[in-house]
DNA sequence: AGCAGTCGGACAACCTAGTTGTCTATTGTC
DNA sequence: GACAATAGACAACTAGGTTGTCCGACTGCT
């Protein structure tokens, strides 16, 4: 039935990654959060988890300080970030997640994890678990 | 430990992508196909699996005819596709995977299935099709 | 047989999200 | 104080898409 299983899995996963986050970015347009891409979404939550430099912000998502630096100046057009001078280091521009970029985070948040309760009803919380199990092991280890 | 489970799970799927995804394309490359992506290996897929024509196979890869048409313009710049008048239908252009085009194929699934294979083999078959079923479902269901 | 509508393909302009390379200003280290 | 490393800005480029427009070829209907 299936001729091609390897490649098939790897399009099982990004065609499970557009579902999740076309959906998302769906329900942050209706909530009042136009023009949020998944992108957006998850560099708000590296800079509010400490991710506090472009430079900063490039390690922590794997990409360069350019990319970063971009994403960081759309999130800035949104009102989402506000960068200030940093006192300390006049190089940096420290970054810090504006009132409406928490609220849009909360509501990402909220809409990705309903999304995930609603699946782990279908299909069982210890198939989600397994499932979020073996893609850990596929990422961090030498498989 | 993780405060927001279901921003973690989209980023698992896209990680999971693209790791495997990589190791192939590194794969392809030291068997003698430089320059071929992810993209180029689907496409192929779909034309082999019968994908006929620039429309046929956007409309089989769910994108627009024209990303199909720059698809193929680089496939058969690539040597992996002839793109020949049809006969029958002459606003059509037949599409049909050349000897090469082939190789490519065989070498890419090969490594899609090792992968696979080694991933099953170090968290368990049950795991794994249990992973492709829940993608299944979240792919092709209201979730 | 004619004609309207659909379909395949080409071309252009644009977008997103990244890349590398180069540059300046600032900071930390020996 | 010299010098390497770092933060950020700017430019040019790439991949892989998007819409819109257009034309020529086919098809179904009357």
């Amino acid at each position: 039935m299936d001729t091609h299983p390897g490649a098939t899995l790897a399009q099982l996963l990004l065609a499970g990654f557009t579902t999740l986050v076309d959906e998302v970015v769906v329900e942050l347009e209706r909530e009042g959060h136009p023009g949020v891409t998944a992108t957006h979404a998850f560099a708000l939550d590296a800079i509010d988890a400490g991710a506090q430099s472009a430079s900063e912000l490039g390690r922590s998502l794997g990409v360069s300080k350019q990319a970063a630096a971009k994403t960081i100046a759309a999130l800035e057009e949104l009102s989402y970030l506000d960068r200030r001078a940093d006192p300390q280091d006049a190089r940096r521009k420290y970054l810090t997640v504006t009132d409406r970029g928490h609220e849009m985070m909360a509501i990402g948040e909220g809409a990705f994890d309903a999304y995930r309760t609603r699946l782990a009803g279908q299909v069982g919380t210890r198939a989600l678990h397994s499932l979020e199990n073996v893609l850990r092991i596929l990422t961090t280890q030498q498989v």
